[in-house]
DNA sequence: CCCGCAATGACTCAGTCCAC
DNA sequence: GTGGACTGAGTCATTGCGGG
């Protein structure tokens, strides 16, 4: 792709270019803007400032705070927002996905949390894996057992940890299931200092998981990205292409790092 | 393709209103 | 009184379109 220079695009006609130009000076400063201000660093006269920007404010892309201060207008949100409803998680990762499952020819899950569970939302695989268990796309796990369900429970506050707690009961698959909440809490904060969460045998004996946070434009957690193999092929060297891999999704997302959780 | 006309846009100036 | 926001009128430039 062409870099863009710092000069506005040539546009054909000359009240868009200017219009661009305002609504650029407006999301340069925190603060609603006076009009004085607007027209000398937009370098337009204040009166063709003023009815560029009277014409935005009858439109929604600028607000009037008070008579002769402007800033940005709640349409350029609604906007927004149709392009940001565009962007989901598994377009966004699908490609990344399949990358990720060429390096290491395990499979790779995307999921998310409904409720107190996880569900798998897309998975890159081969029919050779080796794979004993392979969940469906559209199936679930528990929270507490699964490496991605550790990641959203990490990101929860104490209180909603302990009530997850006490309506299921942390229910076990297996000996290797954490089922008392001391543990779990333990077993939080780690995932929390590491920044990703493992899944060791927990929800199924012979497989373990890896998984790493995928978080929207805003930092909150909106996916999972996970690695699960035979217990005994798990490598860590895949657990830094694995985070490497849920940050360029991220910054697909709008996600900066540094932004937030 | 060029020309003329009409519509639209951009701009300036003069003036009013209002807050300080 | 002064400065800034805003409006209306007038002028000039640009654009679109149809006819020759």
């Amino acid at each position: 792709m062409k870099m863009e220079t710092l000069e506005p695009a040539k546009t054909s006609i000359q009240v868009i270019e200017r219009m661009v130009a305002l609504l650029d000076v407006l999301a340069s400063y925190s603060d609603p803007v006076s009009l004085k201000e607007l027209s000398k660093v937009s370098g337009l006269h204040p009166s063709t400032a003023h009815r560029i920007l009277n014409d935005m404010v009858v439109t929604r892309f600028v607000d009037r705070v008070e008579p002769g201060t402007y800033r940005l207008g709640m349409r350029l949100l609604e906007l927004g927002n149709v392009v940001k409803s565009r962007l989901s998680v598994r377009e966004a990762a699908v490609d990344l996905m399949r990358a990720l499952h060429n390096k290491t020819r395990q499979t790779v899950n995307l999921s998310v949390r409904q409720g107190d569970e996880i569900v798998y939302i897309d998975r890159a695989f081969s029919e050779r894996s080796g794979m004993q268990v392979v969940r469906a796309i559209g199936g679930r796990g528990p929270l507490h057992l699964t490496s991605t369900g550790k990641l959203f429970l990490s990101v929860d506050e104490p209180k909603a940890i302990r009530a997850y707690a006490t309506r299921t009961g942390l229910a076990g698959h297996n000996k290797n299931s954490i089922t008392d909440l001391a543990r779990l809490e333990r077993e939080l904060t780690l995932v929390r200092s590491r920044g990703y969460a493992r899944d060791n045998e927990e929800l199924e004996l012979g497989v373990r998981c890896m998984a790493a946070g995928i978080h929207d434009d805003s930092g909150k957690l909106v996916a999972g990205l996970s690695i699960s193999a035979p217990a005994d092929r798990l490598q860590d060297e895949w657990l830094e292409d694995l985070v490497n891999t849920a940050a360029q999704i991220s910054a697909t997302l709008g996600h900066r790092v540094g932004a937030g959780v």
